[in-house]
Order: structure tokens, then sequence, then C-alpha cells
DNA sequence: GCGGGGATTAACT
DNA sequence: GTTAATCCCCGCG
């Protein structure tokens, strides 16, 4: 997307784009929402706006992940450089680059101390976005969508840029199933902690059944 | 320091 | 179905 010129500002388009931005503003989702535990959290999160400056998506699909105690969170290995951030209290962003490529959102849940945190995998266009379900399906999409990376660690989502909103949208229905790309974590990959939204379009796997075929070495 | 591997994606065969 | 890309985290010595 190009920078506005002053005349685009002026536009019916424009406006409109502004007004959906302060109603998002005004609906920002405080500490509260996020001091419970990631599995309400990554549900209640279905249906909610995730805001990037003048971008925005609506989240379609989501991953909790435990404390240390879930083998298939990065909070396995307790409190280190990287992750002291899941175990401090919830509402502030943990971003982190995976397979050298991709950033993936996440958003820590819970009080401090237990290392809670949900993965956003799956946006929809909402303000600010091609209308093409593609560029939010897949957790590095949203990032890459949004313009969200490594700098965004750390941020508190009650202030600034970055914030997720309620919207007058409501999920028909959320669906549950295993998560994606954590076969390394034995029985916990199988708990069904991902959650979406039924059928939409930009959600990155459609089957509750799929689990990473990603092969054994 | 070293070595193994990953909460992915796109482009192959 | 398979594989490369690409960086850095983490455990261990």
């Amino acid at each position: 997307m190009t920078t506005p010129t002053r005349r685009d500002r002026r536009t019916p388009e424009a406006g409109a784009i502004r007004g959906e931005l302060a109603h998002l503003a005004a609906a920002r989702l405080g500490s509260d929402f996020y001091q419970r535990g990631a599995i309400d959290v990554a549900r209640d999160l279905i249906g909610c706006a995730l805001v990037h400056g003048r971008r925005a998506g609506v989240i379609v699909e989501t991953e909790a992940y435990l404390g240390p105690e879930d083998l298939a969170s990065h909070a396995r290995f307790g409190p280190t450089a990287r992750t002291s951030v899941m175990f401090g209290p919830g509402g502030v962003a943990y971003v982190y680059l995976c397979y050298g490529v991709h950033e993936m959102f996440n958003i820590v849940t819970g009080d401090a101390g237990q290392g809670e945190a949900v993965l956003v995998r799956a946006i929809a266009p909402l303000v600010g976005l091609p209308d093409d379900a593609a560029v939010g399906r897949g957790p590095g999409k949203v990032t890459a969508a949004l313009g969200i990376d490594r700098r965004h660690d750390r941020r508190d989502l009650a202030r600034g840029a970055l914030f997720v909103a309620r919207t007058g949208d409501w999920p028909p229905s959320v669906t549950s199933g295993p998560r994606i790309g954590v076969a390394y974590a034995g029985a916990w990959a199988a708990r069904p902690y991902r959650y979406w939204w039924r059928d939409h379009p930009a959600v990155s796997r459609s089957r509750a059944t799929t689990v990473s075929t990603r092969r054994r070495r």
C-alpha cells in the first residue's frame, strides 16, 4: 500500500477507513481480557480485530500455549532470554523468529509466573489490507500483512499502535482441534488447543484432524 | 563455542 | 510428498 496523499484522505474510502480505525481504537481490549487462562483467551480472541497502525484483520484462528508443563510451548525450558516475557503478566506481545524466516505474533496471557501465551495463526482482512483471504492465512502471513516483527516483542497491547479490539463480528461457530506443527510434543500435540472460526476461508487449515506432516528424523 | 532443530512457507517433483 | 531458505535459540561441554 502506498502512502495516501492529502487528496486521498478526503475520498469517501479514506474517510470510512479513518472511521473504522477510530471505532477500533475505542473498542481496544484492556489488560483484564488477557489476564485469564490461555485457553479462554484463545477462544475469545476469535472474531476480535488485531490492529497495527492503519491496518487490521479479524482474528479467525489461534492456538493456546500453556506453561512449562506444555511440551509444545517455548515455555517448556522455563524463563530464558527470549521467553522471559511469557512469564510476565498477560497483555503484552511475544514476537519471535521462526525457521529464520517468519515472525510469529503471540499474546502473553494469565498472571505473572504462569508462562502462558496465545499464537495468532490467521486473520481475515478488515482495514488497509487487500480483500483476499490469503493475505492473513497462516501465522507468518499475519505478521507480514500487518507489519509486525520482533521490534514489537514485549509491547504492551493496552497502549500504542498494536492492540486487539472487539468488533461487531461474532463467529457463528468456534471449533477446536490439535495444534499445528508441534508433533515433537508427544501427548501434548493431541490436545485441542487450536481454535478457529468454523468454515472461514482465511483459516490456515480447515480440517480438525490435521496434524503436522513433518517427517521424523 | 558447537550442533541440532524449529508454533512456516512456497516452490518443487 | 519433499525440500530449501535462513537465523537464532537452547542445551551441553
